[in-house]
DNA sequence: ATCCGGTATATTGTTGACAATATACGATGA
DNA sequence: TCATCGTATATTGTCAACAATATACCGGAT
């Protein structure tokens, strides 16, 4: 006898989800880097499904904004352009300090414990430059702050977000650019702002945040290339 | 000889593009209520096209939060909660204070043109207390507002979180909850802090009318029904 | 009268085939 | 050699049929 919890997965998925959830995967991943095109026939068959429930998630997924359709030409990943990349980082400065707000006053002690043991592992990458290992790390601080504002909607909404700049981020680097992690003072000085119930200052801090993040991609691609 | 937009009409729109903006039309105007639930066939048949594209739409639909789907049971025009719409309430402040403060910096005077004449127009209507005829300005006024922010992304994001927002507000009116129009003088302060390229106030100013705005939609909700 | 089970019907999920469009290739001419 | 046109191929857009699931109905038993 199945277990429940596969009866329930059954029941609520298709098809469709199986192959959106799939594609969304390999996109997220870097198996599709952006501008690459999505061909159905081979997806379907890879799949072992038909074109069908391919061309469902296709719709689902040029509206969470992770690829692009031209008609009878086919679907694309989505290349995320410099000044979309800007107004998307405008959004997410508005949803991120909307974050800290709520989270200020609405965080449990036990999401605070992990936002707290996140920012130790990244004291403890210190001054390396590792970006590769700090990466990981700062996007799971900001999906425990999406997780402590207390409001799923506005944590659907940011991680939509930050997928599109995930987008982006992912180009720019194909490109030779590199990026740099973020001061830790930052993250701490937030994490303090939040534990305080402070929420003025907890918004203000990650919208802050945010516009360097971005201010920072600037300069790293008015910069010099990738040094290899 | 057809018009070029005509040409590029037809190389654009798919079948999948016309059902989706005929379903999102019904639903955002009403004609089909939070609950309703769409068959397949039946707008197939109307639409005088296959099954397929109209399920193609509806992946889309279900994404942008105007449709929920069953498996096996069919989709539904989506009802929101109050509890959702606290929280797709949260997500509007945070956007719509954002699109304030960009707009008071990038706002161009043919756009502060018409965003006082909407003002204007809301104080000839004065004291009527007609919600039918302040709702429709009411919503240009924000839309303008979208429009002047100079980001058509954090626009989008703002326009389908206002969709989300229209369909509870249809199912409150359906159970007889009275509307109350907002006091024209948010508004008028909205405009002058823009125009004055105040983009703290600006920003303030639409953040607190919109969390207002939910406590009104609350009090109406708790005090007695319609006065018919 | 009500509850239970089984069957019939309606509706959705999925598939494969056909039509229409765009792309790639090669032939033809200057 | 290069450009251009036409054809062949690949791919997407659309459709209709089939399978699977859920719902409604009805008969029988308690």
């Amino acid at each position: 006898m199945p277990a429940p919890s596969a009866i329930a997965l059954l029941q609520q998925t298709s098809l469709t989800t199986l192959v959106l959830r799939e594609i969304e995967r390999r996109i997220l991943g870097g198996e599709l880097a952006p501008g690459a095109k999505l061909n159905e026939a081979d997806i379907a068959g890879e799949l072992q499904v038909s074109r069908g429930p391919v061309r469902e998630a296709f719709r689902a997924l040029e509206q969470a904004g992770l690829v692009r359709t031209e008609k009878n030409r086919g679907v694309f990943v989505r290349q995320v352009s410099i000044e979309e990349a800007d107004e998307i980082y405008e959004v997410r400065a508005a949803l991120e300090g909307m974050m800290g707000r709520l989270a200020a006053q609405r965080i449990r002690p036990a999401q605070l414990e992990k936002m707290r043991a996140v920012v130790k592992k990244m004291h403890l990458l210190g001054r390396s430059r590792d970006a590769d290992a700090y990466y990981p790390l700062n996007v799971e601080f900001h999906e425990l702050l999406a997780q402590a504002c207390g409001n799923a909607t506005l944590a659907a909404n940011y991680r939509r977000v930050v997928n599109e700049l995930d987008l982006y981020r992912r180009e720019t680097l194909a490109r030779g650019a590199e990026h740099i992690p973020v001061s830790t003072r930052d993250h701490e000085a937030i994490v303090n702002a939040v534990a305080k119930g402070d929420a003025r200052l907890a918004e203000r801090l990650l919208f802050e945040h945010v516009i360097e993040s971005r201010e920072r991609l600037h300069r790293a691609l008015a910069g010099p290339a990738r040094a290899a």
